[in-house]
DNA sequence: CCAGACGTTGTT
DNA sequence: GTCTGG
DNA sequence: CCAGACGTTGTT
DNA sequence: GTCTGG
């Protein structure tokens, strides 16, 4: 799955990357490597621009802009939830409630440097948790697939409109099957313009587990369980760790 | 019809 | 065990 | 995702 | 908003 990850590159760097408006409006002043569900993160998206007074052009335009990650559906009494949206199955969304609409029209790319899953691993003591690093060996960003979302808060009429994300996983393969069973979505460079594009309704041919020959090779490392407090943030959280705990033998 | 859920993960 | 906060 | 709280009354 | 369950 997805649950925290890294995106420390400038937002000069991302609108090169993904030939995209810097829209962030300032809200981003510093790499963040932890982040995690209902923090800020930057996003791409793909909509018309609006003047001063409101009025939408009549092209949509690639946008860098900041939005809070975990996806409150626009007819959510509260904002509670968001914790536990923070990914959608590629399997069912285009069909659940919370996530069909937003899939329909409202694609994302959720540029990354890197995250981290925790695998699991049995020890004398108990089930311990490893954290590991995922990223691309090449240095380019990669993006996850993301869907974002409108919301308002009914009980503050005054409130400014919320806009949220997810990110898109599937299940694991390669290397990355042996440290979890679910990741995200990563979009091949080729696929980002299809994913962005807001004419499509069903890119169902996106919704494809990760196939290491079209896309990156992603380096797997174990990092420091400093990493489990969202408080510690640093490029230390990176480095490679001796693993905490020894996979228990079989035999 | 109205009421209540609407999600993912992990773990068992 | 389960929810909330970051 | 993980960490940390999880409760009430009264008083300041 | 929209679907499911009763």
């Amino acid at each position: 799955m997805c649950g925290r990850y890294v995106s420390v590159r400038s937002d000069d760097d991302l609108t090169d990357e993904f030939d995209a408006v810097d829209a962030t409006d300032g809200l981003w002043p510093e790499g963040d490597f932890n982040i995690a569900p209902t923090k800020p993160v930057r996003v791409v998206v793909n909509r018309p621009l609006r003047d001063a007074e409101g009025n939408a052009a009549k092209e949509a335009t690639r946008q860098l802009r900041v939005v809070s990650w975990g996806l409150i559906p626009s007819w959510s009494r509260d904002r509670k939830t968001q914790g536990r949206m923070f990914n959608a199955r590629a399997e069912s969304v285009a069909r659940t409630n919370a996530f069909r609409k937003a899939y329909a029209s409202r694609r994302c790319l959720v540029p990354a440097d890197g995250w981290y899953e925790w695998r699991r691993v049995d020890a004398a003591d108990g089930v311990r948790k490893q954290p590991m690093y995922m990223t691309p060996a090449d240095g380019h960003p990669i993006a996850f697939a993301g869907l974002y979302e409108f919301w308002h808060d009914p009980a503050a009429t005054d409130a400014p409109t919320v806009t949220t994300c997810t990110i898109v996983t599937v299940d694991s393969s390669g290397d990355l099957a042996d440290i979890h069973d679910r990741m995200p979505l990563v979009l091949a460079r080729a696929s980002w313009e299809r994913w962005l594009d807001p004419s499509v309704a069903d890119p169902a041919d996106l919704l494809r587990t990760w196939d290491e020959a079209d896309g990156e090779h992603l380096e797997l490392r174990p990092v420091s369980p400093l990493v489990n407090k969202v408080d510690n943030n640093g490029p230390e959280l990176l480095a490679e760790a001796e693993p905490e705990v020894e996979e228990q033998r079989l035999f």
